[in-house]
DNA sequence: TTCTTTGCAAATTCTTTGCACCGAA
DNA sequence: TTCGGTGCAAAGAATTTGCAAAGAA
């Protein structure tokens, strides 16, 4: 099942409206690979008065029902709401370096495991999870210790 | 080494000045035990005009200041930032009930295990993470499924 | 004295809302 | 024809900044 038909079908039974918007916000969204905030993905958008503009509410009312219909995955960072594939997606969780500000992602079963057995152990019936490892790249740490090298020449 | 001490030779360390105000925002910190937000901090400070008021920019200054020495430990939730203990407090994670928007805590070993694994697979150096888990507390499920039941009558 | 800090007001940033008109079903 | 959707402008919420006066060291 497509993004698009599984979109069609949640529109569906809530008796909402698929719209040009809507339509070429999807287009838009699942042409992305990676990690998007609403404004990097409006800065990809045609301009105002080009063809294909949507406005800014719409952009934001727009994200908001995509991640209702499971299509996307929403998570905060540094303050700012970022957005990723949720579907036909692997599930997944990330590394964010401090320095470069890139997300890195990771899988690991075990977490998944750890978390089940956190909530059993709570009562508690989990529903989804957010979990961002910060520190630093191996990239970023190779840089730093090379500028270190130099301050002591 | 009480959090007074430790955050007194960060300032000096840093040629920062302890001020009333940053004496005073500590003891109130230090005496909330659970997390808060800046505005839930806000609304236990005397208020303008009294003794011991605090400008809302120096609270946003000075609970940075606090991250930064280390004092408070800060993580986004629903898009807002919460504040919580971190010197002298036992490092844990959280469940978040989506239904009465209370966080519980936990602490596993385990994870902080999995954690240092998978940022070793990746040459990634960890500071510090972020561990969520979102979902319905027993006590909501509980009243939850009470109502589905009287709606059924 | 020196330089950080504070409070005020205003600015920013990100996001949401009211409303009249538009358009999908 | 009927609602939901859109763009615009404006409002909100949370946080930050410029600046002159106040206050630690």
């Amino acid at each position: 099942m497509t993004p698009l038909a599984r979109y069609e079908e949640f529109l569906q039974s809530r008796g909402l409206r698929n719209t040009q918007q809507k339509k070429y916000l999807l287009e838009q969204v699942f042409n992305r690979h990676a990690h998007f905030d609403a404004d990097q993905l409006i800065d990809q958008l045609p301009s105002r008065g080009d063809a294909n503009y949507v406005s800014r509410p719409t952009v934001y009312r727009t994200l908001k029902e995509f991640v209702d219909a499971g299509l996307l995955h929403r998570f905060e960072l540094d303050g700012r709401s970022m957005y990723e594939l949720n579907y036909g997606y692997p599930e997944h969780d990330h590394m964010y370096c401090s320095t470069c500000r890139r997300l890195f992602e990771f899988t690991s079963d075990e977490l998944i495991k750890i978390r089940d057995q956190v909530a059993r152990d709570h009562r508690f019936r989990v529903r989804d999870h957010r979990f961002i490892i910060h520190g630093i790249c191996d990239e970023c740490a190779k840089k730093r210790s090379v500028s270190r090298r130099q301050d002591r020449v």
